[in-house]
RNA sequence: GGCCCGUUCGUCUAUCGGCUAGGACGCCAGGUUUUCAUCCUGGUAAGAGGGGUUCGAUUCCCCUACGGGCUACCA
């Protein structure tokens, strides 16, 4: 059985968008189910829209995301280059073995005459469709002479090369997510294979590297599904094995029509973009997931899951789960609409699930204010207040009383918290809390509650001000792990502060 | 406009002719937390419409509607 080899080719003309993500994502998967081979390649025939950065973006997202690829740029593995600009000289050979087998001509055609023919047709409510009925009328090799051909070649003529489509046949061919497809080629054009530019068109390098590379499954978004006759057929002109196809359903907007783009992100407040990217152009900046704090954890379990599912319940998948569920057959046909929400959830999900020495680190890296407190005592923060966080820029939000007395006091606490006899109650507290051993929260805790068991004054009376005291607001973890944290002395302190300002 | 693909709770989805149509996110309610969040429990909510086929259709077929993609010398 011939191995599997699969392909991610993106063109790099900006940032890679999570739909992009995810055919990569699914690429992989059979990949490495499949003990094959994960192939970056490069479809940068359109040098008009080449963007610096581009590539490099790409294969730091694939990195991040932790689905690097086997084979591509820099990666050699027998098949390259993988760039297709850099595959130049290996297209015109089998685009001219087309013509010369009368499955392709040359077309002479300017691109002006082209737009007005199109928009001739369109002011008569038609389409230009250049094909079988009105190629013979045409700028082309197909009614020139042979020396009138070499002429118009030899003295320098732009010209680009056209697939012959053939007329009155129905194609059926399938799809391992969508079964059978046909179309009738009567409705196929002649598209271009060859551009007068001296590349090919993507359809033509498309064809020629996946055999070249031995491709064995092509993996791809449904945007393609049109192209397949195309390919079908030129695999067919080639006399070629073609390779098993897949179309995955597209990645729509979370609401409103149409796929998922670059303004909803903006619009919505949510990434669409793997990494952060800098256009080149403009300078205009669009967020990543990796700086927005989520985990690649949390991208690849969403994106799985968006258009897939593995028949049972199970939500949480890591890579290596993916790796052994993962089933094609089993992708949605239908659109899905992007979940910021969902996404989030996830995202608290994989926050348990962080080591507490590393998520230390990542926090402690993002804050300078905590410069010089001890990183043990951060630890021990952290696990107090990671269960709460959904990212790691959450977490000063909710740890801030630890390490600093509350700058400000929320209003709204203070009305519920501070009552006529708060200051009393607290003059009395103060006294108590002296007296404490602060060796674990434990006994501050019993001593606490046993002094104001025995006033009968009301928990509620000394725990709220209490709080607001500490934290600054009536939220956070249990208010004696917090004293047992922030020590004696600053527990006082911020009793004694808070009494002064508020009772 | 033409061609192709699609259509189950608001969203992601299960169901491969026979169920009270299941789960998750969100939302709502209750519990825990004498706070907030987390967490736990419960609730809310769906088969686009119309024809067939069948003893029986969400499931198979057709039509319509709606949605999506493509329709470049872009990928």
């Amino acid at each position: 059985m011939a191995s599997v080899r699969v392909r991610f080719a993106p063109s790099p003309t900006g940032p890679l968008h999570i739909g992009g993500v995810r055919t990569a994502l699914f690429n992989y998967l059979f990949a490495k189910q499949h003990q094959g081979s994960f192939v970056l390649r490069i479809e940068d025939t359109d040098q008009s829209r080449y963007v610096e950065g581009a590539e490099d973006y790409i294969i730091e997202a694939l990195n991040w995301c932790g689905i690097p690829f086997d084979e591509g740029p820099g990666k050699d593995g027998g098949y390259g280059p993988y760039r297709q600009s850099e595959r130049q000289s290996i297209y015109a050979k089998y685009a001219q073995q087309l013509v010369d087998e009368g499955k392709a001509y040359y077309a002479f055609d300017s691109q002006e005459e082209l737009q007005s023919l199109r928009s001739s047709y369109e002011a008569r409510g038609e389409t230009f469709i250049y094909n079988w009925h009105n190629r013979t009328s045409l700028n082309n090799s197909l009614n020139l002479s042979d020396e009138d051909i070499q002429t118009r070649l030899d003295s320098g003529l732009d010209y680009v090369i056209r697939f012959l489509s053939p007329a009155d046949r129905t194609l059926t061919f399938s799809d391992v997510i969508r079964g059978e497809i046909s179309i009738d080629t009567n409705v196929l054009d002649d598209k271009v294979l060859f551009k007068s530019d001296g590349m090919p068109t993507y359809h033509l390098a498309n064809i020629v590297d996946d055999h070249l590379m031995e491709i064995s499954h092509v993996i791809r978004g449904e945007e393609w599904l049109p192209s397949l006759a195309l390919h079908n057929l030129l695999y067919e002109a080639f006399d070629w094995k073609a390779p098993v196809f897949a179309h995955l359903p597209l990645i729509l907007k979370p609401t409103g029509k149409g796929k998922l783009s670059k303004r909803d992100g903006d619009k919505m407040g949510f990434p669409v973009f793997p990494l952060e990217w800098k256009d080149p152009k403009d300078g205009e900046i669009s967020r990543g997931y990796r700086e927005s704090g989520y985990f690649p954890e949390t991208m690849i379990n969403f994106l799985a899951l968006l258009g897939w599912n593995p028949g049972s319940e199970e939500e949480f998948f890591t890579l290596e789960d993916l790796v052994k569920s993962f089933d094609l057959e089993r992708v949605q046909k239908g659109g899905a609409r992007f979940d910021p929400d969902k996404t989030n959830w996830f995202n608290h999900h994989y926050m348990q699930e962080q080591d507490v020495e590393q998520l230390t680190q990542k926090f402690w890296a993002i804050r300078p204010e905590l410069e010089a407190v001890d990183l043990g005592y951060i630890q021990l923060v952290i696990a107090l207040v990671q269960e709460r966080a959904t990212f790691v820029s959450d977490l000063w939000n909710l740890s801030h009383f630890f390490f600093q007395a509350p700058g400000q006091f929320d209003e709204k606490g203070i009305r519920k918290a501070v009552k006529d006899d708060t200051g009393s109650i607290f003059k009395e507290l103060s006294e108590i809390v002296k007296e404490l051993s602060f060796d674990n929260s434990d006994n501050i805790r019993t001593k606490v509650k046993n002094w104001i068991g025995q006033k009968e004054i009301g928990f509620g009376r000394v725990m709220m001000p209490l709080r607001m005291a500490l934290v600054g607001a009536l939220q956070g973890p249990d208010v004696f792990d917090i004293m047992f944290m922030i020590g004696k002395d600053e527990s006082l302190t911020r009793i004694k502060a808070f009494a002064a300002s508020y009772c």
